[in-house]
DNA sequence: CTTGACATGTGACACGGTGTCACATATAAT
DNA sequence: ATTATATGTGACACCGTGTCACATGTCAAG
């Protein structure tokens, strides 16, 4: 987390280094980019750096977590829209955010981040390290899913449903950026995932 | 991949290497190790060391690889002994993987490369990278696998459901270590996802 | 042998990045 | 006006990387 210096900080004050910030982490991955370059385009001295952030994954995850709120306020209202019916929702979820590799904005940013893909980035786009009002939002997000859809028997299954579904999108969110795919083959590749897990892997025995 | 000269060495010099440098990724994550520490340990010189490696993930993901070699040979076994069923070989080969926890040797190295665990690391794990002699394995152990257990129509979806159960396997052993899950745990929430998936997520409707 | 060509060994060094610290400056409170 | 407290600043010490000029080894041909 930013430390409080940075938050009292005026406006277009962390606006500049925020978008500093960002160009530099479009240009190269997280372990490659440099404070010093961060400082220089935002014409800020390098000790008032360490007075707002911890260190650059400070900073990092700031802004990851930034782009994660717009994400889950998405699918919130998709998943509204879908009345509850949490596997439309995230096909057309995946579609958005395949989306956005076309925003100029995001574009690099958001391919630096899935081509070095981890668990502390997964996490923080799934929502569950800053703020608990986040807390609030996703369990909200869980609140919204109506398991009738689902053939599952109580919340702890929903709970690996969840999982499910999150590593399968993860994953071919990765593939995207790694192969490059045109929107056609990813939409293709994880619909088909998901119609398969949908009607479940194991043949039925036919007697 | 090593440098030749690297692979033309003493066998106990490359061994003297090999350990100095498994003990340096089991202290710290990859990106915190340092190749100072790697050669004090083994007494090479700094130059040495770059005439054997192109740099440190060169070496790193060496190393992977053998753990990874040998993963997949026992996944070749597992899938023999159970005659083609994919997912009880799976089921198998997880625990067969967490139990690597309680080897000393492989332990702290494993840790970080799931701690730390990126689409590199994956690919890494699942065998693409390294030799065409690999590539067949893989393509060997997927010939091994019965698809009239499973509910697909032909090779494509087999590779789609390669991807889910990759995808979900990846992603729960990274949670045991996360999470630094009971092998009892670990075991509960794999099963319970893949029997949701082999049985499907979608409610039948019932009228 | 000895010479030369080529492979390998070696460590000092230049470079670039990080985080800190002593000092400067601003802001607010009495 | 004075003191306390927060914030700004950039020089600096530290550490790791990759390279390069030079040293040493190997081996085959004369």
């Amino acid at each position: 987390m930013p430390k409080q210096t940075f938050l009292s900080l005026p406006e277009d004050k962390q606006n500049t280094l925020i978008q500093s910030a960002k160009k530099e982490f479009s240009r190269v991955p997280l372990h490659e980019a440099s404070i010093a370059n961060i400082i220089k385009d935002a014409g800020i001295p390098r000790g008032s750096f360490y007075q707002y952030f911890e260190d650059k994954e400070d900073l990092y995850y700031y802004l990851l977590n930034q782009v994660a709120q717009e994400n889950n306020k998405k699918l919130n209202s998709i998943l509204q829209e879908k009345k509850g019916n949490l596997m439309d929702a995230l096909a057309d979820q995946f579609r958005y955010m395949i989306s956005l590799r076309h925003d100029e904005e995001h574009k690099d940013f958001l391919r630096y981040a899935f081509l070095n893909m981890n668990h502390r980035k997964e996490n923080t786009m799934a929502n569950n390290i800053y703020k608990e009002s986040l807390k609030n939002e996703r369990s909200q997000t869980l609140e919204m899913v109506d398991t009738s859809y689902l053939n599952i028997e109580d919340k702890q299954e929903l709970s690996h449903v969840i999982r499910i579904v999150g590593a399968i999108t993860f994953h071919n969110l990765v593939q995207v950026f790694v192969h490059d795919l045109t929107d056609e083959e990813a939409i293709f590749n994880y619909d088909a995932q998901i119609s398969l897990i949908k009607k479940g892997l194991q043949r039925k025995e036919v007697d």
